[in-house]
DNA sequence: TCCATTAGTTCTATAATACAGAACAATTGG
DNA sequence: CCAATTGTTCTGTATTATAGAACTAATGGA
């Protein structure tokens, strides 16, 4: 089993973060994480909307939000403690996150 | 041959935005059309960073964007006029729009 | 120590999507 | 009306997504 991949924060590229933001799961995982005051696990997330999640399928939702570079996975005994980079980010994106989870925030509430 | 399709500007969605813009072909040509006082052919843009493409390809990409809702095309006699939709984006999706170009602007230069 | 449990990952097969060549459709100019 | 031009649709292949099954890693107890 290989070790979690975490991209450096130069090797972030704008395509990754949208086409990993472009899915209502990851995007459901990745405002809960920006939310939450503390890390979360995957496992929390294995009921996204009512819907029921292949434990496997959400691994690679995972999978893509970390190798884009949004999320931060450690390993704490026997679970993944994820949470966000958004901090990092900013830094190098400017306003671009904000910006995309606040049109996402007003179109959930819009609907 | 069905009409062109635009949905109007209230059935535009994050998702279909971040997702049309996750892909460098139409992120050149989006940004092209937006960098541009007039609109553009879809032929123009046969030839992508000195990449080939397929006009079937191409044709995708263009009603990709389009049904995105970031592009409309009118039929002008035999070619269709390109141009963006970021006056109405705007309005929806308040700075989205441009803080996603403005990092991809960055990203091309810093490389 | 060893076994059961829990949390995630990887493997494998199938379903959905992307790409590009070929045929087609629509418009215009000669 | 025919030929040329622009773009779309059709069709087959290649890549990517989903989810079940098997596997790995860490822990807590008997």
């Amino acid at each position: 089993m290989r070790p979690l991949y975490h991209p450096p924060l130069d090797e972030i590229t704008v395509q990754g973060i949208l086409y990993a933001l472009s899915d209502p799961v990851r995007v459901r995982i990745f405002t809960q994480l920006a939310r939450a005051d503390c890390a979360k696990t995957c496992s929390e997330f294995l009921h996204v909307r009512k819907k029921p999640l292949a434990k496997s399928t959400l691994s690679q939702h995972f999978k893509i939000l970390r190798e884009a570079g949004l999320i931060r996975s450690e390993r704490m005994g026997v679970e993944l403690h994820n949470s966000t980079r958004c901090a990092e980010l900013k830094k190098r994106f400017g306003p671009m996150l904000d910006a995309i989870l606040r049109a996402y925030e007003l179109e959930a509430r819009s609907s």
